[in-house]
DNA sequence: CCGGACTGCGCAAGCGATTGCGTCGGACAC
DNA sequence: GTGTCCGACGCAATCGCTTGCGCAGTCCGG
């Protein structure tokens, strides 16, 4: 590698010179600042940024730390992540949790001895990183998986209200046995989406019945007219689930969903589903941690995205822009 | 952050001790190491990789330059690569290409001056980076789009075969005007899907068409009977413009297509695709950069990974174990 | 002609690890 | 008792950079 050294004696100045003009820390005389970018050029400096961080601390670069298997939106969040950092000077340690307690305490371990500057997180349930990176005082922001806690910064979509409201328009369309199938229990996501569930019950006047929910279809296909899914994972089973029995989605059985697959107005029928700002989210994520790295200080901000419904037709409702107001039949 | 020098302080060792008690690499007495290890232990140490890497060189980390926006399989592609390299106790550092020539130039800069032990690489068209990787000798492999030169290490599936068997299982069909409808021109992935196609039609005896040859559907539809997507993109594009149109897949236009998406079987009918080994892609690629690392002087390899058809019903004939092999119809 | 202010740079001390070389005891052979 | 060897460990240089301090000139007012 070339090092600073050596573009310093191209230049015929001293090594902080170099440093100088590079970082524009100091003044530097107009004719020897262009020595030292001549001799840059020639030699093809990039500087190292190992040697760098040892003496500034920082390291310009952010650990990514989610659960690469169970993601689905990880393609786009990701993506808008790389983005917002790139763009803020930052670069991206990426590293799989797993989905475990363990594998996530080393990989917490892992961005901890390469110095980032702050952690993106997905939390596994029972995190036991997160204290810990909380105790070192780490820079650290948490994503889609929220904590119920106030005192961190995270940014997730909105559960409640947007579960609640697919269970409204399923109750608006005359359902009055609605199930919910939700993703793996015990994420905080899981039970925000079940809490949603139980208030759009209430709302509709409707009671909670422990067997209409669970993680499959199948022990609720005949007790229920509709359903709500409430995880992109379990989407698919479910959808096979309902083929195999010969269920007629929208006909059979109305069902809304969680999970804006670009796949979403291919089926038959389209599905009706809610869409979260995965975009948005993971930008936002990067810029409640820039903020925090450049003030440690700040007040933890908790940040909801409201989903949007997109709706198609396996609710089975033709949407037509008012549909949801008026007074469809009552059902079973 | 706590450093060797503290651990040292407490175990009332030098530094130069707990450094070999931590890489195993001369004898210390039990009773030291155990001393050391307890003080490691109570501090909470991690080691600083950072400055670790000044002195050896080494960074324990690979540079991951893909294009996040435009590749289809990217998740599993990443979770499969990250896998690889973390149980070999490398580190990921991600960084978004953007597929332009530009962005993927600066990518490599920043990768290289991050001083990345290897660099995991999906070209551009027009790449300058790659030559200059070259040059400095920094260990590359090329992952899923590949080089026409055999002098690089390179993983990708294979294209040409395929694609032609997907042509040859149309012609079996009976179909005589088979289209192609293609990802971004200019790819390497691209040209040779190109190539397997015509490999296909010569095969099948049929002729070149350039009209039936391009990235969109549309112009084709009323003057071909059986369709090639070379690329996952573009089939939403091609699913969406055949219900426009009120063409039913499988039935008015046969279907085979590159792109085992989750949802293949979900829409209808379930499509017949060419499904590649992404896995096993990014698993080798990792594994052939980490070889390169160890011994820069081994040959350059380039590996294709052979896709497998799943039979489904897109295609137009119902999947029975010998199916292909009866006498089709003459079609036109 | 002198002193202070300013401009333009270089010296050298770290940052936190690794590692070649040395030192220091004690065991053992003679 | 002396020499040798070996096991167990410490000293200090080094990696490539940043940065506090200080020094040499120049310019200008008094």
């Amino acid at each position: 590698m070339v090092t600073m050294r050596e573009v310093a004696g191209l230049a015929g100045v001293s090594i902080t010179t170099v440093s100088h003009v590079l970082n524009e820390t100091r003044p530097v005389a107009e004719s020897t600042k262009e020595r030292v970018l001549k001799a840059i050029e020639e030699t093809g400096y990039t500087g190292d940024a190992i040697a760098r961080s040892l003496v500034t601390g920082g390291t310009k670069s952010l650990g990514l730390a989610v659960s690469l298997v169970s993601h689905p939106y990880f393609a786009e969040l990701i993506a808008a992540i790389e983005n917002e950092a790139t763009s803020a000077g930052y670069t991206l340690v990426l590293i799989d949790t797993r989905d475990s307690a363990d594998s996530e305490q080393a990989a917490v371990r892992m961005l901890r001895s390469r110095r980032v500057d702050g952690v993106l997180l997905t939390p596994t349930s029972g995190s036991a990183a997160l204290p810990e990176l909380r105790r070192l005082g780490i820079p650290t922001a948490l994503v889609d998986r929220l904590t119920l806690g106030q005192d961190i910064d995270q940014v997730g979509p909105e559960n409640v209200q947007a579960t609640s409201a697919l269970v409204t328009h399923l109750a608006e369309l005359g359902h009055r046995r609605i199930g919910l199938v939700t993703g793996t229990p015990g994420l905080a996501t899981t039970d925000e989406r079940v809490l949603g569930y139980r208030l759009g019950l209430g709302r509709a006047g409707l009671k909670w019945d422990e067997s209409l929910v669970g993680t499959s279809l199948e022990p609720m296909l005949g007790s229920v007219t509709g359903v709500v899914v409430s995880d992109h994972q379990v989407l698919i089973d479910v959808l096979h689930q309902a083929r195999a029995r010969g269920v007629r989605i929208g006909a059979d059985l109305a069902l809304v969903t969680y999970g804006e697959v670009e796949w979403a107005d291919l089926v038959d029928p389209p599905l009706t589903t809610m869409s979260q700002p995965v975009e948005e989210i993971g930008r936002t994520a990067v810029r409640l941690l820039l903020s925090r790295i450049a003030d440690p200080e700040r007040p933890p901000e908790t940040i909801r995205l409201a989903p949007e419904l997109k709706h198609r037709h396996s609710c089975g409702c033709h949407p037509t822009p008012a549909s949801t107001t008026s007074h469809p039949p009552e059902r079973r």
